[in-house]
DNA sequence: AAGCCGTGGCGAATAGTGTTCGGAACCAGC
DNA sequence: GCTGGTTCCGAACACTATTCGCCACGGCTT
């Protein structure tokens, strides 16, 4: 993981479609090594997927938010059954295991209000292992797409 | 937005770097055809574009949270501010402006939980519109690269 | 110092790909 | 049935990915 492959990650994060050619160009190698890089990185688990990113919306799904859930017990087989069960359902976009007063965070995407509220009643409110649960519509939202690594 | 669209959505989702020949030849149609569906979808801003998943381990970033903060006022210049400055920052992922108890939810990941606390107090505890703040460090988490459109 | 050897980068060659563009097929509306 | 618009197609051409033999460099041993 030397500079060279920290400026691959860095420009394939930004647009992973380029041409091998352009990249071995702005870094200043060898399209051949360039190639060779780029597979080590993928081959070595660095490089996971490449992945468009596309509009919620143009997907009929405007309206976003986190549900924070409690389970009970908090127990492995309970933890792991909720989280495969919410990850299957279409409405949700990631599922997160967290530490604090709430077990899980459940970030989801719909057509509308009245959707997120069925979500809630139907697929939350129905399983036994949920105690409590707390909405949070998400009212605006900035990801990044290129992470640099730390220290 | 039709049936085909929607297909190479999909397909795009799950391989960004797929040839445009194979993805023609998955979905039954001519290259050329494929192609100018492509270039349509990112002009109408369906495809906001491609990207590269990496392993946070190997940017050195294994400990993930989500912070969630409240502010005060929570007046439009205090929060286009705060989360302007929190995007800024190396260590977020994401910033999600939410509603409810909390005003945002700041999702980071650094190198450690040493560092995670540095952030707390450095970038956080330092600024006066941030009255009160708790931390979700992530055990698990799972994400969909593939959404499917809803209804 | 000389020789050896593994590593990594290079560049030419080839197979495969993106992209263009003229034409054909289809469908409304009149 | 004609017209205009839209969509798709396929051949042609320029460009690209990928392979592979070669070379330069750096660390070892002798």
């Amino acid at each position: 993981m030397d500079e060279l492959d920290s400026a691959i990650v860095r420009e394939l994060q930004q647009d992973a479609r380029q041409t091998n050619r352009s990249l071995a160009q702005k870094l200043g190698v060898a399209p051949s090594t360039c190639l060779e890089r780029v597979r080590l990185l993928h081959r070595r688990g660095v490089v996971r997927g490449y992945h468009a990113d596309i509009d919620p919306a143009a997907l009929n799904r405007p309206v976003e938010a986190f549900v924070s859930v409690q389970l009970r017990p908090p127990s492995r087989q309970v933890i792991e059954g909720f989280k495969a069960a919410m990850f299957a359902l279409p409405e949700v976009l990631a599922v997160y295991v967290v530490a604090g007063e709430q077990d899980f965070l459940v970030h989801v995407s719909v057509p509308s209000l009245d959707t997120l509220h069925s979500f809630l009643i139907d697929r939350l409110t129905q399983r036994r292992e949920v105690t409590s649960f707390r909405s949070q519509i998400i009212y605006d939202s900035a990801r990044k797409h290129v992470v640099a690594p730390l220290d």
